[in-house]
DNA sequence: CATAAAATATGATATATATCATATAAAAGC
DNA sequence: GCTTTTATATGATATATATCATATTTTATG
């Protein structure tokens, strides 16, 4: 699902500027000026905006092989979000000019970076469409089939991504404590199991109907 | 704000296919796939989307001079919205063909389309932050505020854009008769009117404070 | 114009969700 | 290892919002 041709991102895996970004870290916040864009070779980051309310909402999480930063490159904005990662992370730099430069030379590759954004657009709107209709215990559902899938698991079983209470209900936009609630409500009835901080899904088809309101 | 050139609106002006579009009469639907994209020379749509629900969530409202279809066209997928007219519109239909022509003889072209898709991106995670962050009071504000900037006023004031109050509601992501109630005191504390249909917007600062959560 | 149908409005009530309080458990710092 | 801090959990309660019922108004249709 990738939309981006292994040529493409393995010129800019050989870019000079990588670094280690460590969990808890930010890579650039709202408002920031970026010089360039970001690959991410290894880990994950969530992309999220604060609200006048004073809370974070987690509007993507985006994963190693993706880029960080195009749309405010295209826009010639600052960052519209903050973008935090969620374990350790390696990511590598291409400023403005060398992308700038891929864009002219190269029509598949700037093709391939449309489409990106297009399929970013989709699921921005698909999500406003959950966050109007859906109620929080389906979407909350819906958030953890979502991470298991495009995720993935642990050895023991567990979501790979480690996000808290307070994360996990930024992202369905709630308030942490009926998140907490509701996954003990889901642990109760066995659709999940909690152990601590881990969180294994049991029941992926019933979560997924919970989250369609069927 | 419109971030295609004069030169190449004009251009698609004088494409061949121009139809009128009848107020409530759709230009597509969810899962038609298009066989290129339209221009609106004249009148306002909705881009609305099915939710699992049975409710039609409203995304955006796109009004003359925008292009419909493009992410789509783009990313080779069948259409993620419906789009239907909220007044009599003109709309001009530019092929696939021509359109991709555009696409690789006019760099600038291809740019500008980027650009208004990265303008949507944008405008789409700050919708997915106000959905999941303010409550229906506030985004009620906020749209009331919104329609009243982008779709201007009639000459007796009253908001040009008349969405039924079911739309209203399915634009902010509520139940009918809560956003006639929340109208019904936004009437009663002055800050609107109402006149059947029409909606007068009073007190845009107050409207603001409230979408903000001050 | 009369009648049916649909949209708007408002009350009563149920339900979902937020907030505040507090307890327990886990993690961090010394 | 102990203490402090932070995260998770759960109860009690308040508030926002949805749902159901029904009245009224507006719009559509013959």
């Amino acid at each position: 699902m990738k939309a981006l041709g292994k040529d493409e991102l393995l010129k800019m895996a050989n870019c000079k500027t990588s670094y280690t970004i460590k969990k808890g870290e930010p890579i650039f916040e709202e408002g920031d000026t970026l010089k360039g864009v970001y690959c991410i070779k290894d880990g994950i980051c969530k992309l999220s905006k604060l609200s006048s309310n004073g809370k974070d909402q987690i509007v993507k999480l985006v994963k190693s092989g993706e880029l960080l930063g195009q749309r405010s490159m295209i826009s010639e904005e600052v960052a519209n979000l903050s973008a935090v990662a969620l374990e350790n992370m390696e990511v590598c730099f291409i400023p403005k000019t060398e992308i700038l430069g891929f864009f002219n030379e190269n029509n598949v590759f700037s093709m391939n970076v449309m489409k990106t954004i297009c399929g970013d657009l989709k699921e921005a709107d698909d999500h406003v469409v959950s966050m109007g209709q859906k109620s929080v215990k389906e979407r909350l559902a819906e958030s953890l089939v979502y991470i298991h899938e495009t995720f993935g698991v642990n050895e023991d079983g567990s979501l790979h991504i480690q996000l808290s209470r307070e994360e996990l209900a930024g992202m369905i936009g709630t308030a942490t404590e009926s998140c907490i609630r509701l996954l003990s409500e889901f642990n109760k009835s066995n659709l999940i199991a909690l152990d601590g901080k881990k969180i294994v899904i049991n029941d992926i088809p019933k979560l997924r109907r919970i989250a369609e309101s069927l």
